[in-house]
DNA sequence: TATTTTATTGAGATTGAGTCTCAGAAAATA
DNA sequence: TATTTTCTGAGACTCAATCTCAATAAAATA
């Protein structure tokens, strides 16, 4: 809500209104630390019986990652995933392909190998998707 | 055509039948080392003058994926593109958000440090995605 | 080979995530 | 308050991919 309020900060940025609904979806996304989708976002905003559409959903997200305060994610099962980066640096994921559970990780190494591999090409590295599919403890001794 | 011809190995291990379609369909993905996606397969198989439908190529490449034959890329931009897999290893792929052009990559030593940290949360790596989006030499200059 | 059985195909309907439209609502400005 | 501008919501729309089911082709059998 302050003057460093980074939603309003967002808002201002790109010209648009601050509106209930998009403090709204802020608020949602930043109430777990879960990776949701638009849907479950959009029920957890009706169930707590705050009125919203779908559409105001999915543009007010767009704004959100257009602006760096949350991250999508597609994992392949053909619905994007949201996290907001509040305190969050930045990490790869690390997916169980039967449970569904997703881990965070980051690798220095790794990091440095990539930024090299396309610095040798000549290339500028934009953004890159790095994810691992497992089999999680947990669901190998189940 | 041989007695050991992938694609009907493939075709006999999951109990299905050899078609002409189903060649035609696996010939067509052979006929370029190219990222193409469904529609461009099923055109290009339209335009050499073979009649198919779209179901049926859809169908066939899942088939070839789930045999190993071919692999689907979901690049993020709403359709996956496929590749066959003859005489090619393992590699991962760097993109130009640009000029849409694909190129491949291996390290080992990504490798290596990516099985090391799904080891140490004891899962099981069964697959993994490794994406760089660039800007290429070409469309930097340009 | 002819016949029967079973799987495959194709045209088009359907799905589902995500986007778009546009009239009414809400916010900014005068 | 009046006027202008942006935002919202309901539902239509898009588009890749999947599904349906009658017709067809392949395999099995006689």
């Amino acid at each position: 809500m302050s003057f460093f309020d980074p939603l309003k900060k967002a808002l201002r940025k790109e010209g648009l209104r601050y509106t209930q609904q998009r403090q709204a979806v802020w608020d949602e996304l930043r109430a777990t630390d879960d990776h949701r989708d638009a849907e479950e976002i959009y029920l957890a905003l009706r169930n707590s019986g705050f009125k919203v559409s779908r559409a105001t959903v999915y543009r007010t997200i767009d704004v959100l990652v257009k602006n760096n305060l949350v991250r999508k994610l597609k994992l392949g099962d053909g619905h994007a995933r949201f996290e907001h980066k509040v305190d969050s640096a930045h990490h790869d994921h690390l997916i169980c392909a039967q449970c569904g559970k997703i881990e965070e990780f980051v690798d220095d190494v790794i990091e440095t190998r990539q930024n090299k591999i396309v610095e040798e090409l000549g290339s500028k590295l934009i953004r890159h998707i790095h994810q691992l599919f497992v089999i999680c403890k947990e669901c190998q001794t189940a």
